[in-house]
DNA sequence: TAGATTGTTAATCGATTAACAATC
DNA sequence: TAGATTGTTAATCGATTAACAATC
């Protein structure tokens, strides 16, 4: 058997994607997003590389992993560099997106204006408390959380947003597993236990606020 | 000049902590809290990283960083750890938050019962929208921007949370850093630039949805 | 052309894992 | 004692930075 050398692998640029980098690709893409609102035609690692904090060496680096996106001696082109990025992110297309818990945070989730621009699309709400059934909240209808594997395989939704209290995260987390649900992003503050088969995304705002207080009490130790 | 060798450092454990070990020791401390409502005396690093999803040694080297904690034969002592960890983190004492808008994400983050639980309290809420000013909100007064540099100093708000859309966040930001605040947990989707001064975690909601995106799109060519 | 900027290689730096003596 | 588990060292692995020829 030959074996052929690893190279950053140009066939099937996906191949083990460094986690670190997809999520500065996000950054890129909100950056290019902006520069494009404010009428910028090309950029460069330089530029986009000070708006982020990072070295120019590493916005070539990120970008070079996934092919050849720039023109030596120009940059990027904004418009060209925000359809490769979404096409890498996977959001050129749009992702229908289910939500259970329609508390507080849950309401101000539906009602988010950012989810629909970066191509995720809220199709519906569920809920344990029989009074929010049947309502719309933002516009989006709120079902009983038993209905949740009959509507989710109707409207195709394959991403799961969980804003329960911690203690029903879980249990919800199943549900979503067994209507088919491929990724859950949990607002929930516990760790979910879910089968290899889906991906999961946590956000826990008290752990933001954690992080910021330590790097508040450590700064000058920090630079 | 006898130059000492670098040490983990024991006189000083805080100097120079790795990003990825501390966002870590906000996951161990929420597991340790759960194990004690559970009724756990000890863990083990095979305990933890069980439930996280980390090797064993991880644990242990992470924890190692800032002294020793534990006991060989035994374990960690839950209560002991929790301690220790808030400690580094800063969060054994209260932390006074202000935030600044008072939308479906402002009102939602206000009702955040997790925040208190962790050291958070939030003692001022502001907005520009004068209906709002004066009102209550889950208990928490609402007063206008243009109060946040007296209120700031008379609670001695040392961390700002940015609730507000894309286009005022800067400004807000801006404010915050005038009225004297020491860490921005930004939720707008957009880099704050701010002076080497003052501390900034951004949460951008769509961002972990399109990470999510990815993951579930690669899943497979990842693992 | 001169200046700007890429993609890529090599060098550096940092983080994770495996292994094990020391400890209870 | 035997079994469990730590803290720590050394080995491995991965990510970042610096430098520069190639390109426009």
């Amino acid at each position: 058997m030959s074996q052929t050398p690893e190279k950053p692998d140009e066939s099937n640029p996906q191949a083990h994607v460094p986690k670190a980098i997809v999520s500065r690709l996000s950054l890129y893409l909100r950056e290019l997003q902006h520069l494009v609102r404010d009428g910028a035609e090309t950029t460069s690692s330089t530029q986009l590389g000070k708006l982020l904090g990072f070295t120019d060496a590493q916005v070539r680096k990120d970008l070079a992993h996934f092919g050849q996106f720039g023109y030596p001696g120009i940059g990027y082109r904004c418009a060209e560099l925000i359809e490769a990025i979404r096409k890498i992110l996977n959001t050129n297309r749009s992702w229908r997106v289910g939500l259970v818990g329609v508390g507080n945070l849950g309401r101000a989730l539906l009602g988010y204006r950012g989810f629909s621009q970066q191509g995720f699309e809220v199709v519906a709400a569920f809920d344990l408390r029989r009074e929010l059934v049947g309502t719309r909240i933002e516009g989006i209808e709120v079902f009983h959380l038993d209905d949740l594997p009959r509507i989710a395989q109707q409207r195709d939704i394959r991403l799961g947003i969980i804003a329960v209290p911690a203690e029903a995260a879980q249990s919800v987390a199943d549900r979503f597993v067994e209507a088919g649900v491929e990724g859950v992003l949990n607002f929930a503050p516990v760790t979910l236990s879910l089968p290899g088969s889906v991906r999961t995304v946590g956000v826990d705002l008290a752990i933001e606020l954690e992080q910021l207080a330590f790097a508040v009490a450590n700064l000058g130790k920090s630079r």
